[in-house]
RNA sequence: CGCGGGAUGGAGCAGCUCGGUAGCUCGUCGGGCUCAUAACCCGAAGGUCGUUGGUUCAAAUCCAGCUCCCGCAACCA
């Protein structure tokens, strides 16, 4: 038997998990669900990434220890996956005792092997939060978490060596098949390989809220080695909770949302070879669920709450939902009416209007049990072909990560059994005493596409295809993976049970109205929060205020700065022979509607090079709860370099 | 000239590798049927395949230029 080890990310748990969560971990489940019923030995992983400085911070908010904050939500996590039907075999926990363990071997074995140095870690750091942050992660050149100004700072960290890796991951990432898809493999190579790897950051001083360098204890080791490693630890890897690290490692498939690929496609694979182990077979990149267009977020989380949708229509249709929408590598845009419309026509109107006038015309005709008699026509072939090579269909769009191709396959085998109802008439069949025989048949034939189709999905939507097993009666020798391709394996004089409605059919707009009543109700809780103005600086004296020159300008012309998203590059009349200042309001205002307007500068700023323009001054604006700005005009009546205090 | 992806009937997508009647789902309209969850089946309308030019007997498909979107990188003095 061959084994199969399948991972989903392990998720932070700073806040609930959302649709998106759901969709990464219902697609590996149903892999993982398919390679079981083909026989192989699966591992499937899911898990939480509970260290660092943000849950250290959510959970100072909240007054209680991190484990606690992190174990409240790992519940929520637990209870969603399990009402999600998630078949995961091993939960890890990056506070879990082993996982810990494992992952201080693992930092001195890199440490021994040279691979990790002590350097120093300069960034932009902000001393009333005793946060570094990149200079991408900051808001207007200030603290994102607290709004005031950062300095520049330094401090000791340990360091691993990329660059020995170098060749081999753009040989991985360019001719292998690690990447499904492949696209942004050319986009990895240039942005990040080419220009040079640069050492990681793998050790903080700055939060506590980590695993403890054993030979340096002033240091917690940062996310990469931390989080990425779970996939090596929860089977054993340097430690003695398990021993499945030679059974199952390497992975077979890593999936992971598009905002992580590049961890997983450049740091990752460079760990494995630091330590020497097999690289994983492949890292499926899967896009966001988007709500109009926006990135699932916390707040949307809300509004799209797995719970709430599968209370509704239960967590089957959520699962077939996300998984028929999402292609592989893009992006999906999530709408109630989107998923109610797909829900009726596929899962009430196709599937379960199948199985229900399958079933009722059996118990009609025959009394619920098909007499043994048949009469085969032509018409049936079409059909039979039909159900016995889906299989293989399936199996190939399994192999690719393409779940929705998988399922586009499978229901095309719903349309054809509803069309061969019609073209069969059995209700006129069953008018005549002399065409039972004929009756039975295409029902029987009905029966067992029907048995085909919901084996095939049973992965997909595991509470609900037993069910139908139990309408059209079928027991659990019947539904297996090697009779998906068989037809013929029903008893002859099979006895049906008439059930439940499967999938009832939803009223769109009845649905849609009070799913937003329920999202008006959630909202205000997430934008609840009053504008809280960014803290006070530092005071200054009079002093350090004269330093600050600010003057009255008027904007003589305006353009984009071109390949740059934000600035706008102005010429000004400063009174002083003219100017050019840049500024990141590109998003806010055309550059024509700012021409002839007079604006205030900060006028002796020291000069820098911005995407290549040179900027001599700052435009004073100011900065809206919503994060856009709004520049502050002078009136016109200021003359151009009239000076402000 | 930083890198990459995209533009196809009202909506969402496939087709493009290996040129040759433009296809699918939803929606709209008409018809059929009545076993079924007002479901199912058939038919119709609707597209100069972003734009310009080139190669070719023939281009959605190959080549070049242009426009517009979206990511990544950079960037908010």
């Amino acid at each position: 038997m061959s084994k199969f080890y399948i991972t989903t990310p392990i998720y932070y748990p700073s806040g609930n998990p959302h649709i998106g969560h759901c969709y990464t971990t219902a697609a590996c489940d149903t892999i993982a669900r398919y390679r079981r019923m083909q026989g192989h030995d699966v591992m499937f992983l899911t898990g939480t990434d509970e260290h660092g400085l943000k849950i250290e911070q959510k959970a100072a908010q909240a007054g209680i220890t991190p484990k606690e904050y992190v174990d409240q939500i790992v519940e929520i996590f637990k209870k969603l996956w399990s009402y999600m039907n998630i078949s995961y075999d091993r939960y890890i926990r990056t506070t879990d005792d082993y996982h810990i363990e494992s992952v201080q071997k693992i930092f001195k074995d890199l440490y021994d092997k040279g691979y990790i140095y002590k350097g120093k870690y300069t960034g932009k750091y902000c001393t009333p939060c005793e946060s570094f942050w990149t200079s991408s992660q900051l808001k207007n050149g200030k603290c994102p978490e607290c709004g005031r100004d950062v300095i520049d700072a330094e401090e000791e960290a340990y360091f691993f060596k990329m660059s020995p890796f170098a060749d081999r991951i753009q040989d991985l990432l360019l001719n292998t098949d690690y990447l499904q898809p492949r696209t942004r493999a050319v986009e990895l190579v240039n942005n990040f390989i080419k220009p040079g790897l640069e050492d990681l950051c793998v050790s903080r001083t700055s939060f506590k809220w980590g695993i403890p360098v054993t030979f340096d204890t002033k240091h917690v080791v940062y996310v990469w080695i931390d989080a990425l490693s779970n996939y090596i630890t929860a089977l054993g890897y340097d430690n003695h909770a398990y021993q499945d690290f030679d059974k199952f490692w390497p992975a077979d498939v890593h999936m992971v949302a598009k905002d992580i690929m590049r961890f997983h496609a450049i740091i990752w694979p460079a760990m494995l070879m630091a330590l020497e182990l097999p690289l994983p077979k492949h890292l499926a990149v899967h896009g966001w669920i988007t709500f109009n267009g926006e990135k699932m977020s916390k707040s949307l989380g809300n509004v799209v709450d797995p719970f709430v949708l599968g209370e509704r229509y239960g967590a089957d249709a959520i699962r077939y939902h996300i998984l028929r929408e999402m292609a592989l590598g893009a992006d999906s845009d999530f709408s109630n009416e989107i998923m109610i419309n797909r829900l009726n026509s596929d899962l009430a109107n196709g599937l379960g209007n199948l199985v229900s006038r399958t079933v009722a015309m059996i118990d009609r005709y025959f009394g619920g049990t098909l007499p043994e008699e048949r009469q085969a026509e032509e018409i049936d072939n079409d059909l039979i072909q039909l159900a016995v090579s889906v299989r293989d269909a399936v199996d190939k769009y399994f192999d690719e990560t393409q779940l929705k191709n998988a399922l586009i396959e499978i229901f095309k085998l719903v349309d054809r059994a509803n069309k061969y109802i019609d073209e069969t008439t059995p209700w006129i069949l069953g008018k005549d005493e002399s065409k039972k025989a004929r009756l039975a048949s295409v029902l029987y034939n009905l029966l067992e596409s029907i048995r085909i189709i919901s084996s095939l999905l049973s992965p997909f939507m595991p509470s609900t295809m037993p069910k139908i097993w139990e309408q059209i009666g079928a027991c659990a020798e019947d539904v297996t993976y090697q009779n998906a391709n068989q037809f013929g394996v029903l008893p002859v004089n099979v006895t049906v049970h008439k059930g439940e409605i499967l999938f009832p059919r939803i009223d769109v707009e009845k649905e849609i109205e009070e799913l937003n009543e329920i999202i008006k109700k959630n909202l205000p809780k997430e934008e609840a929060p009053a504008y809280t103005p960014a803290p006070l600086a530092d005071e200054i004296s009079i002093e350090d205020f004269a330093k600050v020159d600010l003057r009255v300008a008027k904007v003589i012309s305006a353009e984009k700065v071109k390949k740059s998203k934000k600035l706008l590059c102005l010429q000004l009349d400063d009174g002083m022979g003219g100017r050019q200042v840049v500024s990141g309001i590109a998003q806010w205002y055309a550059p024509e509607t700012l021409v002839g307007k007079k604006v205030i500068i900060v006028a002796n700023l020291k000069p820098v090079k911005l995407c290549g323009v040179e900027s001599c001054g700052m435009i004073c604006a100011a900065d809206l709860p919503d994060g856009s700005v709004v520049v502050q005009f002078a009136d016109d009546s200021y003359p151009c370099g009239a000076k402000l205090r």
